[in-house]
DNA sequence: TTACTATATCGTTGTATAGCGATATATGCA
DNA sequence: TGCATATATCGCTATACAACGATATAGTAA
């Protein structure tokens, strides 16, 4: 990334607001495997409905997922794997931030425990 | 990422939310040649100097940036360059989608003008 | 037609937070 | 001391939006 201006900067927040949501990376989760229909997406986040649908919206206006429909079921498929490459880099992050953090502590890292 | 428990799932949203401000994505920028102080982020980015220091303090909470101060004068420096490629990945990603938005309304993509 | 299912959208409420001005705190200098 | 500078924090307002219940829309079958 070279200096971005103002309105890409922007864009790229927004990106990342659409990632910033414990329920939309549930979704995304739930669509690593294949693709879902918003039915099947609220039995198995116990969410409501309207919220599923609403999440989706969000993530569809992002280019996260994909839909397609059949029927009057809408199936949702992952648009782009690279977004599971975002959560690897953050998730990286974080683990070697709780690994200083412990040893800054005087702990020993548990040996092979590291989260991914 | 393999599949997350739900708590490490809310505190990949918070890191993600952290970056999904403008401003704070225009103080990373402004930090990724060298460290700076509160005031000259405050001149550079033309804000608030209450707002400059809050958003570091976010950035601070979520390990992004490192302090050190020097008298009354506090300096800021990236923590972990790795954040550049998040924002690379990102940019990469939409880049992607205009260029396929283009197609798919006929125009050519304009040669070499790519960002990134 | 009516009834049923699946999804999207509307209206409301509560919560989080960006930005602002004012103030508090800390350091250094006269 | 007193004063100036640098930064952090407080109180406030406005805005964004997640979650909810209710409703609208679309397909499908009787």
């Amino acid at each position: 990334m070279k200096a971005l201006d103002d309105r890409a900067l922007g864009q790229v927040a927004e990106y990342f607001r659409a990632l910033s949501e414990p329920m939309r990376l549930r979704i995304l989760n739930s669509l690593r495997e294949k693709a879902r229909n918003v039915g099947a997406l609220t039995r198995l986040l116990d969410c409501s409905q309207a919220n599923v649908s609403k999440h989706l919206a969000t993530l569809m206006r992002h280019g996260l997922v994909e839909r397609s429909t059949q029927g009057t079921t809408a199936f949702y498929r992952i648009a782009d794997p690279r977004v599971y490459q975002l959560c690897d880099l953050v998730c990286g992050h974080m683990a070697q931030r709780f690994v200083s953090q412990a040893q800054l502590w005087g702990a020993r890292a548990p040996a092979s425990r590291a989260k991914r």
